[in-house]
DNA sequence: GTTATTTGGTTTATAAAATAAACTACTTTA
DNA sequence: TAAAGTAGTTTATTTTATAAACCAAATAAC
């Protein structure tokens, strides 16, 4: 037992998603991550840009072609809270 | 990939660690309960309320000499669920 | 060529959760 | 018998998540 804080940065539906995501492909923008998380644009907006407040992501803006683009990559300690989090609620998925 | 919905009922910090605490010894009261996850009861009984309605948890309401006693255990739609529950998140935690 | 519509978002408002604080009812101890 | 402890519940507050509305520019349709 011993039910160690979850880092509630992370332990959120959409936040979870995205770090999961952004771990396994190092880089994506906005577009994407939406596409695969099936989020809408709005929450999606609100969510990254927490991540981004904690250091867990880096977003950067630029403008591809005419049109804007946002990409995300999760920082050295995005992967370490996330590495943390999954050690965590481990033990409150074991039997 | 592919981010199917986590049950919001069990993604909860509070929820889950008793959850996860209740498959494991099949049976428990409040108090137990309370130091284990180190809750208020305040929230500990609003989250066993919503487990309970939920019908993943049954409780019984005694009284133990003259104090009232209050039991739980999980019931096999919540073992059910827990499994489930297991089996996405795993989904987002494996990289 | 000017009126939709789409793209790529952000900001603000609303709904839902979690948590904390206050309260109830009874018991035990000083 | 007054104070403190036990075992909770109810209500209020704070925090989160989600949805709705909006903005600016580009593209498509009439």
């Amino acid at each position: 037992m011993g039910f160690n804080q979850l880092d509630p940065l992370l332990h959120s539906q959409l936040r979870l998603a995205v770090m999961s995501l952004l771990i396994s492909v190092e880089a994506a923008d906005f577009v994407y991550i939406k596409e695969q998380t099936e989020s809408t644009a709005g929450n999606l907006s609100v969510q990254l840009d927490k991540l981004s407040t904690a250091g867990y992501i880096e977003i950067t803006k630029q403008f591809e072609g005419k049109k804007p683009k946002t990409t995300c990559k999760v920082t050295q300690k995005g992967v370490d809270a996330f590495d943390s989090y999954v050690k965590e609620i481990q033990q409150y998925l074991k039997p």
